[in-house]
DNA sequence: AAAACCAATCGTATTTTTACGATAAGAAAT
DNA sequence: ATTTCTTATCGTAAAAATACGATTGGTTTT
């Protein structure tokens, strides 16, 4: 963006999902989401086996997730546990189900 | 992206789940999109008149949301009627539901 | 205490996105 | 025929996203 345009006022709900769908708008974080779904939980090395991504790659895309709240990481020394957050995953599903009806 | 990472083989429906969610990754797309379906259709002008921004820039815009299949345009010279594609809209909906369980 | 292990962070390169103004293209109105 | 209206496209600049290797920090094991 050239200019600071942030001074556009969109709807808090508006904001909200586009957040989300944003931190869903990338192939590798979708599959992650779906892993974590399907497991339940897992650790960011299980993630480095399953892709054919660097480590430092994945470990990015959970930041991500983990910066817009769809997950949460849980120290498991000298591991981290990744699980998804219920609470925010419950937000964002409502969101998209109200946003299509 | 430094590699050529296009061999990473993500299922289809994961692919097209993150190509839609990456449409929706913007408020100013969400917000044109809550207003067509409010409105059920309408032209760039009236956009343009509703956020503050350039007319090239809401353009571009509709342009994404187009080239995803969100919404179509329908030639009412001299304007442009956009609406919602329903097909793809229904598509996209069950992507997300099935996505959020 | 040293080595090994796991994951985050740093630095960096490349690509994509976002925004703008200016221009072009098409049809309608004068 | 010229002007006006509407929207797309072009060119460009700045910022954000994506990926990598290398390094760092914290545990655990040896």
């Amino acid at each position: 963006m050239k200019r600071n345009l942030e001074h556009i006022k969109y709807k808090e709900d508006t904001k909200t999902l586009a957040k989300f769908a944003k931190a869903l708008g990338h192939p590798t974080r979708i599959a992650i989401l779906k892993h974590l779904e399907k497991q339940s939980c897992c650790f960011t090395g299980d993630l480095v086996d399953v892709f054919p991504l660097a480590q430092s790659t994945i470990s990015q895309h959970l930041k991500e997730l983990k910066n817009v709240g769809l997950i949460q990481g849980e120290l498991k020394p000298p591991k981290i546990k990744y699980c998804i957050n219920q609470t925010n995953w419950k937000i964002a599903k409502s969101l998209f189900q109200q946003f299509f009806d």
